[in-house]
RNA sequence: GCCGGAGUAGCUCAGUUGGUGAGAGCACGCGUCUCAUAAGCGCGGGGUCGACGGUUCGAGUCCGUCCUCCGGCACCA
């Protein structure tokens, strides 16, 4: 049996899941699923990666023990994928003991074969942080976070000999031209390739909180070697028993690694690199996949406009989400995720097109054919009008085929849905629903329902790995359940006349709601950390309607140990908060900071002394408009550096979602120099 | 400023390697069926395919210049 081993990333755990983990998720989901259907030997993988500076602090900021925190955010992650009802294999977390065994076992064969050496690390260190801060990120020679100076030191670390294999990988590049899909993408590795590469710095001294380096435990493994071996784990490198190296002989190397665009280069150099230099085969393909953009900006942890998909599967239910972001995103581009376009795709498509099909097409079965499966007779099933839409339904089994086989998914729902349309047309061309009165026209009705039926079974087959749950409602309500051989003898025909009806049910109630309704909703609710979504095995899962998604919507209580974790920040005493001088300031002059987006150079009245303050406000806020007003700054701030203007202190301004700041102030005027507390 | 992405109908976008008179969905208008989730079906209005120049028998598609928008970074203390 042809085997598929299809990976997504393993996320990082240092913020929450969100929309984009979940997009990925069932992406591979979907294509995972398919393949099943396709009757190959899949092995799908999901997981965390939990290591690094990064997590250790969080975890501080926290007041967690790293370990703990780990578990509790690894913990989300995994809780997410019921909801999303995806299939996978496995989940791996790079805190595993297998994890580490594999790790190990890598480094020592690259190490053994000469590609790792011992070197020194330098760059701009923070004493009082702790940090390295690139040097890009230097505010005029000084630390980003505190404004201290820094100090250039070295850190003794391993290095990986990248440079070696600058040559075999542009050749792997050549010789395998789909090995890093979309183009565009392929396109820049090469540039960067030829562009020549340098050794990778594989190891710290300066954390702990990692995979040791073998026989060296003062060095842990840095990022990439660590998080990328997890493909191998997962599928048995570095075990000992003989059924597990068995089974990384069956799966490895990964048919595909599907990844977002940001972490190309990792993927389709160092992770290549790595295995050429262990002499190890090489994942078939690396597919990127672009962004998800609220209202057209990027969705990231840093900017806080990060949407969850809880909401909108308690919203919409989980297919529909899964049909609206597999619709939506053409492979390899940016998709804008937005409340109107979901409230039309659920009710133009879903409801309108093909779930009020389904509602028609059984319930005449039901009334004219006794809920029964009408036998058709040859002659009438191959007059034109049934012989196209036959044909058409033929095709479409091999065009979602080839669809998901390059990843297309929106091209697969776009063609089922032109059949789904001509199924319409099809029914109104045979209007069953007149020849059901006319007692000499019976053969005609037969042929014209079978046809029908016959049609929404292999559009539900297709179905299944976008929309699982309603491919099997879909199939129940044609008296069927899934095939168990998968997409195989699937062609149009092979439904049995006489099978006998389901209940018809409402696929997918319209949404009488308005876009305004559904962002008060949202607004107004805190969202429930686990709406009950029915899983693949399921029967009749919830309906989503206004009523249930309304009461989804309402406040739960959050799982304890779990919850807040990462938003968890150290309490301060009053003597900590009055440490901070807030005060009352007017703005005597404002102007933009030359070839700067976002920051102005403001001359503000303390009450106490006249300042310079840069505030990174420019993008919401004219210089003129805020000249005279009043504001709260930060008084007591160390100064800073900004494109070269010195700041002496900070104004507050909220921001919602991380976007534009809006500016503190008062109910009433109130003087310079006041304090705020 | 550097790097990257994008400009096609009112809106959201499709348009492989240049080749039938430029498309879909939504929205809107009109008509129509009545089986169905007030759904379905038909017809219609509308676009100098960002601008200019070039290559070509032929350019939405290739090349050049420019304009605009977006994202990332440099700058959010």
């Amino acid at each position: 049996m042809t085997r598929f081993y299809i990976s997504t990333p393993i996320y990082y755990i240092n913020a929450e899941p969100h929309l984009g983990h979940a997009y990925t998720t069932m992406v591979a989901d979907a294509v995972a699923r398919a393949h099943r259907l396709m009757g190959e030997d899949v092995f799908f993988l999901t997981g965390t990666d939990e290591h690094g500076q990064k997590v250790e602090r969080a975890a501080q900021r926290a007041g967690l023990r790293v370990p703990a925190f780990a578990d509790a955010v690894a913990e989300k992650f995994r809780a997410l994928l019921p909801l999303l009802n995806a299939s996978n294999d496995d989940f791996i977390r790079t805190t595993e003991a297998r994890h580490y065994a594999s790790v190990q076992a890598l480094w020592r064969r690259v190490r053994d074969r000469g590609y790792l050496y011992k070197g020194q690390y330098s760059g701009w260190y923070c004493t009082v942080d702790e940090v390295f801060v690139p040097e890009t990120q230097l505010v005029n020679g000084r630390c980003p976070i505190c404004g201290n100076a820094v100090e250039k030191i070295s850190e003794e670390s391993y290095f990986f000999r990248l440079s070696a294999f600058q040559q075999a990988l542009l050749e792997h590049y050549h010789r395998q031209p789909d090995f890093v899909t979309p183009a565009i993408r392929r396109n820049e590795m090469i540039a960067f390739l030829e562009a020549g590469l340098e050794d990778l710095s594989v190891s710290r001294t300066s954390f702990t909180w990692g995979i040791p380096v073998p026989d060296d435990p003062a060095h842990v493994m840095y990022v990439w070697f660590d998080a990328l071996t997890n493909y191998m784990t997962a599928v048995g490198y570095g075990a000992l028993e003989p059924e597990r190296r068995a089974t990384f002989e069956r799966y490895w190397p990964a048919d595909v690694h599907l990844i977002g665009k940001e972490i190309v280069r990792q993927h389709a150099i160092y992770w290549p690199a790595f295995l050429l230099a262990a002499d190890l085969p090489l994942p078939r393909r690396v597919v990127s996949h672009g962004w998800w953009l609220m209202d057209g900006a990027k969705m990231s942890k840093s900017k806080g406009n990060v949407a969850r998909p809880h909401e909108y599967i308690a919203r919409f239910g989980l297919d529909a989400l899964r049909y609206f972001m597999f619709r939506e995103m053409v492979f390899g581009q940016d998709a804008n995720f937005a409340d109107e376009a979901i409230l039309t795709r659920y009710n133009a498509d879903l409801a309108n097109d093909f779930g009020n099909l389904v509602s028609r097409a059984t319930t005449l079965i039901h009334r004219a054919c006794e809920g029964r499966v009408p036998a058709p007779a040859a002659a009438l099933l191959a007059r034109p009008e049934e012989a196209h839409l036959r044909e058409s339904t033929a095709r479409l089994i091999t065009q979602v085929v080839e669809a998901i086989r390059s990843f297309q998914l929106s091209v697969a729902l776009r063609d089922t849905w032109e059949v789904i349309a001509e199924t319409n047309r099809y029914l109104v061309t045979r209007e069953p629903w007149k020849l059901a009165k006319a007692p000499d026209r019976h053969e005609e009705l037969a042929a014209s329902l079978y046809v029908a039926a016959d049609t929404l079974r292999i559009v539900a087959e297709l179905l299944r790995p976008f929309m699982p749950v309603t491919a099997e409602r879909t199939l129940a309500m044609l008296g069927l359940t899934p095939s168990p051989d998968g997409w195989r003898g699937l062609e149009p025909g092979t439904l049995k006349a006489g099978t006998v009806l389901g209940e018809t049910v409402p696929l997918f109630p319209r949404i009488e709601l308005s876009v305004e309704d559904l962002r008060q909703m949202s607004t107004d609710t805190p969202v429930s950390s686990a709406p009950a979504v029915s899983t693949q095995t399921s029967a009749v899962p919830a309906v989503p309607t206004v009523e249930s998604a309304v009461i989804a919507a309402s406040p739960a209580p959050e799982p304890p140990g779990t919850a807040r974790v990462a938003a968890q920040v150290e309490k301060i005493s009053i003597d900590d908060f009055m440490k901070v001088e807030l005060r009352v300031a007017k703005v005597l002059t404002a102007e933009r900071v030359p070839k700067s987006k976002k920051l102005l150079k403001l001359h503000v009245d303390t009450g106490a002394d006249q300042r310079t303050i840069v505030a990174g406000i420019a993008e919401a806020y004219e210089p003129e408009s805020i000249v005279g007003r009043t504001i709260v700054v930060v008084a007591n701030l160390q100064p800073a550096k900004l494109m070269g203007i010195e700041s002496n202190g900070m104004v507050l301004a909220g921001s919602l979602d991380g976007g534009e700041p809006v500016l503190v102030g008062f109910d009433q005027p109130l003087a310079p120099g006041a304090r705020v507390r």
